[in-house]
DNA sequence: AAACTTAGCGTATTTTTTACGCTAAGTTTG
DNA sequence: CAAACTTAGCGTAAAAAATACGCTAAGTTT
C-alpha cells in the first residue's frame, strides 16, 4: 500500500445577507475549451493551497482575492477527501484542463466564512445564490454547502457571528430577520426584543434607521470588549 | 510558488470512561535508535492514510488495528496543517527514522473516538491517562487533545453521545458522574434524574446494579430507534 | 443493631419561555 | 389633511424549565 500524496486545497461558502434571504457566493468555473460551452456549472471559490503556507492564510488569500476584503469571519468546519469525490468525469477533465498538476485526488478543507454584503464590492446581484435555491455545482460542493449551512445553524444558536453578516449598525428587527433567514423559523418579535435588549454586549446607538417607509427603529452596534467581559455570565447566546 | 503536496494523516483522540474519570489512550512512540532512550514522549494513535482510502476509513482501520474494536464512535474534528507543526526537531527526527518517506509537512486530520472501556481488551493502565494529566506529546498533540475535549464537551450537550462511552447497561448515577467527569462541573442527583429518567429513549431495565457496596440501583439501556423517532420532540438534550 | 452510603421521590421557589394585547411613531394613500 | 397602514416598542399573564433542598428506602459495612 502507498501512502496518499494528495494535493491540499480549500474551499469557502461565503454567506451573506441581504436583509431578506441568505445567500451564498458562488463563481463561474473558468472556461477552458470551447466545446463545455453548454456547461454553465457553478462552484466555491476556492484555491490549492501553496506551499508553506498555513491552512486558514490560504484560505484567507482566496477571499482577499476575491472579495478584496480583510478580516473576514472564517472557520474550517469539515475535510472532503473521498477517493471518488473527484466526479463526474466531466468535472474532473475540466479541473485537468485548468491545473498544470496531474490531479487525481483533492483532499479540500472546507471553510464556512461570513460577510457584510455592505463592505463588500460584491453586490453583482448574479454571483450571490439564495442558500435555499443553489444550483448544481461541481464535484461535491452542493454536500459542501448543505453542511456549512448546517454548522451555521449550529454556531449562530450559541456564538455571536451574527454580527459578522449584520452591518456595524443594525437594527433588532434586522437581527431578528437574520435569525430566521438563518434557521428557517418565524418569531416572535416582542419576544425576540425582550431576549436580545438585556443581552450586556448590545450597545444602543444615539441613531435611527433611515430611509424606510415606515416608524425608523433606534440603531444598535455589537461590542465585543463587552461580550469577552461579560461571557462567562452569559450561559451561551442561546435563541 | 509551487503547491502543496503534503502526506496526509489521521490522528485519533480515543476517549474512555472508567466510571471515575474520563480518560484519553496514549501510545508509546516506537524507539528506533538506542540513542533516544532518554526521551519517552508520548503521542496519539495515527496513521497516514492510504492511497484510496477514504479519510474516516483510515480512522477506522487505525482503530480497529489498536482496540481490535469495530463499530467505534468516530468523528472528524479539525485539520492541523500548519508548516511548522511537525517541531521540535527531535520529534520529527524521530518521525524521519520511522517512516520511509522523505517527510516535510505531514496533514494531518484529527478525530475523537469514544469507546466502551468494558468491551476493549485495553484495560492495562498504563496507557490511558486521565485528560487532565495528559503528559507531554509529540508534536502538536497536546493542542489535538485539547481541542478534542472542548469539541465533546460541546457535542455531549446535544447528542446523545455519552451512552458510546457508557456500558449498554448503566445507572443514572453513571451517567450523571459521566457528565460531571466530561463538563468538570458537579450536578445535583435530584435535579439530574428528573431531566433524565422523563427521557423518551431511555428503558427501564428489570435489572439492578451488582456488586456495589451500597443500594442497587436500577439499570437502564439507551434505545436508538426510539432516539430517532422522538427527536423532533426533543429540543436537543441540554444538560 | 447501629452507622453509613447511595437510590429515589417529593415540594417550593425562581427563572425562562411562550402567547398575545396594545400604543406610538412614522409613512403612504385618497 | 385625515384615514389607513406598517413596524417599533412596552407590558402583562400563564406555562414550562431550572434550581434548591428535605426526606425516606434499601442496601452494605462495622
Amino acid at each position: 500500500m502507498t501512502r496518499l500524496n494528495p494535493h491540499v486545497s480549500v474551499d469557502c461558502v461565503v454567506f451573506g445577507f441581504d436583509s431578506r434571504k441568505l445567500k451564498v457566493l458562488l463563481i463561474e468555473r473558468e472556461k477552458i475549451s470551447s466545446e463545455d460551452e453548454k456547461s454553465h456549472k457553478l462552484k466555491l471559490p476556492g484555491s490549492l493551497i501553496f506551499e508553506n503556507e498555513d491552512l486558514d492564510e490560504s484560505a484567507y488569500r482566496t477571499l482577499k482575492e476575491l472579495t478584496g476584503l480583510d478580516n473576514i469571519y472564517l472557520k474550517q468546519f469539515h475535510v472532503f477527501g473521498s477517493p471518488n469525490r473527484l466526479t463526474p468525469e466531466e468535472d474532473l477533465n475540466w479541473l485537468r484542463s485548468t491545473s498544470n498538476t496531474n490531479v487525481d485526488r483533492v483532499v479540500t478543507i472546507a471553510y464556512y466564512s461570513l460577510i457584510k454584503l455592505q463592505d463588500s464590492d460584491l453586490t453583482e446581484k448574479r454571483i450571490w445564490h439564495p442558500v435555499d435555491e443553489v444550483p448544481e455545482l461541481v464535484f461535491d460542493h452542493n454536500i459542501i454547502v448543505k453542511m456549512a449551512l448546517e454548522e451555521l445553524q449550529r454556531e449562530i444558536r450559541t456564538e455571536p457571528i451574527c454580527f459578522e453578516l449584520l452591518p456595524k449598525k443594525f437594527t433588532i428587527r434586522q437581527m431578528q430577520d437574520l435569525y430566521e433567514a438563518i434557521l428557517g423559523v418565524k418569531m416572535d418579535n416582542r419576544n425576540f426584543r425582550k431576549k436580545i435588549i438585556p443581552l450586556k454586549f448590545l450597545v444602543l446607538l444615539n441613531e435611527k434607521e433611515k430611509g424606510v417607509s415606515h416608524k425608523p427603529a433606534q440603531l444598535y452596534k455589537f461590542d465585543r470588549k463587552l461580550y469577552e467581559k461579560h461571557r462567562k455570565e452569559i450561559s451561551g447566546f442561546n435563541l
